[in-house]
DNA sequence: TTGCAATTACGAATTATTTCGTAGTAAATT
DNA sequence: AATTTACTACGAAATAATTCGTAATTGCAA
């Protein structure tokens, strides 16, 4: 598919759906203003744009419409992980892993995940 | 003190200041149009934007100016990073993590000292 | 069936970012 | 000294993103 680039208001907007599923303007709006003041006009017409771009599709229910994501979350992780090593570092990802490691605290039982995930890559490596 | 997010262009510039030092305009140009079709005026424009920002300083050598970046790259990705995970991941390093490990190679080097890295956490948390 | 409330559609203003043309200036060259 | 060259300054156009006012529409309730 095609611009897998969202603007930031459009990755807010997916992240509700993304958690919610399918969602009314209405209550986009209403997650979207906890947040931060955006009216409902703004986020309505954040939605069709983004509809026009097919990041989102409706149906319509009753008197109003119910939008979905149409890309993927983890997709769209993805995609935008890869433009941001690049552009925040310089392509390097293990520099990126290192500072996410060395500033965020992490349980335990994260790390111990991590570390098996990291086991596993180094054996393929040696085959 | 607010300004720490740079642009897209802005980064792009940071980047070369950060790994190359005081340079020309003249200079980033001429990096900057190897990625890119950029015009000369352009760059200077935005450099000087980014000067009335503070995001860089500059000394007159001569009959040209040195920019040189304000803002520390380390510190620019901590503060990149955190916003990032917060848009892309709500907020999850560790899925970040995972995922930036999952998709890009990395040799076995990196990954023990990655592996290091998380043992001397995990022994944090013990205490 | 008439009117109210909720919703969508449309258009335009606002703000941010990127781009570049043209003019001015000063050093180096002839 | 005049000319060329290599810059900087300025202003404004082009593009992208965000915001919202107002009008039209549609179901629901009275």
């Amino acid at each position: 598919m095609n611009i897998l680039k969202p603007t930031e208001s459009e990755l807010e907007i997916l992240q509700i759906l993304w958690q919610n599923g399918p969602s009314s303007v209405r209550f986009v709006n209403e997650e979207l203003a906890k947040r931060r003041d955006i009216g409902y006009t703004t986020t309505l017409k954040l939605m069709q744009i983004m509809f026009e771009k097919q990041l989102l599709s409706r149906t319509e229910e009753g008197r109003y419409h119910l939008y979905k994501a149409e890309i993927g979350e983890e997709a769209t992780q993805i995609n935008l992980l890869e433009k941001f090593v690049d552009a925040t570092f310089r392509g390097s990802a293990m520099k990126l892993v290192m500072q996410a490691l060395g500033n965020h605290n992490s349980s335990t039982e994260e790390l111990e995940e991590i570390k098996k995930l990291i086991e596993s890559k180094m054996n393929n490596n040696k085959s």
